[in-house]
DNA sequence: GTCTATACTTCGATAGAC
DNA sequence: GTCTATCGAAGTATAGAC
């Protein structure tokens, strides 16, 4: 039962929204509480502060990342590939968090860019242990960034930084292959 | 003889410097003006809005971009070699520029995000040609943007994104150089 | 070309009614 | 838990002296 989201979350999931939308500027309280469906009152009711909705969203972010990291870890076609195929699902909830933690990372929020921080060494960590060669690891975990790099710059305009195109990310999965396992060379 | 700047270049400069360490909310033009040694006054005299400010450091941006250009398809070690070590120059003018840029993209700047998406795709056909395998030139385009990425989150906080050592650059380019050269597999 | 002074707007936050 | 009303601070921009 998808229980109806709480105040609290529906807050949260605006924030996200007009972080990626209109970036971190345009994200004010009047815009947050207004997309929520409550007042500006409302919503300093849930979080007394600015400061404590960023705290929040980086908060969500953590939960949501725990959780990832097991089934990246379980994945059947390996890490590698469960990394790279969702580094461009923007529509998954992961994402929209992971991007809109960005744009607080770039605004000078430290607690953003520690968390980003610690999932990045999540990632290398896990995709190290896969691959054996750290180096390797390293151009993937990359890759990877560079896929969110881009997946952050759309929707503000961008006509068509990567081709994020199901056969572009094969292709792509295919080259990494042939780094991964050198007996494929 | 390197001029002394004009002022409306360390207007730009200043912008620059904001953007990328307090990110786009704090680069108001109050702190542009201290920043830059005049006043809010003066500022507006050389941009006449903060709109005309960013249009004029996109433009700035696309000069830059220009010059490398040329740079990249003359590097002695090939443009391969030349994306990578220069996606981690956080001193170069150029880099400056384009983070300070990739702020204002992320602030929802149709001309930064633009002007980005312009400068990758130059990019991708270069080293397209290079390489001749499109899909491994868009994996190396991918590392390279991972690389801005890391570079454009670190001094906010972040510990140590990616290793972007000497070493660290060297074995990088080892692996990009594996696939991009399958005789060498 | 550069400055001060000021008008106008918006933002974050508080207070108190319901 | 949610709302309206309001305050003080800060942001962009204009006007006019120098």
């Amino acid at each position: 039962m998808p229980r109806p989201a709480s105040t609290s979350d529906r807050i949260l999931v605006a924030y996200e929204d007009l972080l990626i939308e209109v970036g971190e500027r345009g994200a004010t309280l009047d815009a947050v509480a207004s997309r929520a469906g409550v007042s500006k009152g409302g919503l300093l009711y849930h979080f007394g502060s600015k400061d404590a909705l960023s705290a929040g969203l980086v908060e969500r972010l953590r939960g949501l990342t725990e959780a990832d990291l097991f089934l990246m870890k379980a994945a059947p076609a390996g890490p590698v590939d469960y990394l790279i195929r969702t580094s461009i699902d923007a529509a998954s909830q992961l994402d929209r968090s992971l991007i809109a933690t960005s744009r607080l990372a770039q605004a000078a929020d430290a607690r953003a860019s520690e968390a980003l921080a610690t999932i990045r060494t999540s990632w290398l960590t896990l995709i190290t242990d896969a691959v054996g060669d750290p180096a390797v690891a390293r151009a993937i975990v990359l890759v990877s960034d560079g896929l969110y790099f881009n997946s952050a710059m759309l929707g503000m305009g961008t006509p068509d930084p990567a081709d994020v195109s199901p056969e572009g990310i094969e292709s792509l999965l295919t080259v990494l292959a042939r780094f991964s396992t050198p007996s494929a060379g």
